[in-house]
DNA sequence: ACTTGACTTAGAGTTCACTCTAAGGTTTAA
DNA sequence: TTAAACCTTAGAGTGAACTCTAAGTCAAGT
């Protein structure tokens, strides 16, 4: 029906194919259909749950968390057990965040010195 | 004069001592002072740098691109390369902050699914 | 019939950022 | 003077996440 190569699936979903069997061995996501010859032939819904598990990658999640919601999902599991898993992230996430914000707010300031001085120190501000 | 043992920097910076001795040997901070008997006597200045190295690495910057910029540092380089960097990775973390946004938005609008139905589909929310 | 290119597998290799080990020197306190 | 707690080094080991290799199967084109 929708079934794509792995050649494609890796082209759409901007990884390699490599990474893609990888991620299937690892039993981060399920295994996915074969055609009649034995290869892979990657679903609409594949992708959808692959695009999702690269933007929880993408906040650095460990792939071991990745692959445990993916499976309470496939397991349709307690939805508080989920909840639990996803609110634990929120909460490193907003942490990131926060880190990050934090250090543009610095580099911002220290690109504010370099335009109003172009010749000073950097670190600490002083 | 501000002295302190591997120890209390690594207890000071929340890292470890075998970290500490790991970034000097990797040329990402610069050799550290050395008492009578050869021990490592760290100084505020090496805290402070060693403290903005963390918060570099907290925003997922390689420690070969920290490597770098704090030598530009200590080689007093130009401020237009120092900009440079600065500036290439301040869009870095821009771009990390969104993805992040992103992935946060999306947790919230699953969690609030749940706190509203304690049983729903989750993915892309269907 | 044959080459080309896409696919398959198990398993080895790589990179990064630590993290630890072994063997030994130094300092302090009992 | 001896134990303990600290420090030193070079180099080995670890875990995560890929990334690649080798050896082979399959499908399409000329």
């Amino acid at each position: 029906m929708d079934g794509r190569s792995i050649k494609q699936a890796a082209l759409e979903l901007g990884m390699s194919e490599h990474t893609l069997r990888f991620y299937e061995k690892a039993g981060i996501i399920a295994q996915v259909e074969r055609n009649s010859s034995g290869y892979r032939s990657y679903s609409n819904r594949d992708l959808e749950i692959l695009k999702f598990a690269l933007r929880l990658r993408q906040t650095a999640m460990p792939l071991e968390q990745i692959k445990h919601y993916l499976h309470l999902l496939r397991e349709d599991a307690e939805p508080e057990t989920r909840l639990h898993l996803l609110l634990e992230h929120l909460e490193r996430i907003e942490g990131s965040i926060q880190a990050l914000e934090e250090a543009k707010t610095l580099l911002e300031y220290k690109v504010g010195l370099y335009h109003k001085t172009l010749a000073s120190p950097v670190l600490t501000g002083e």
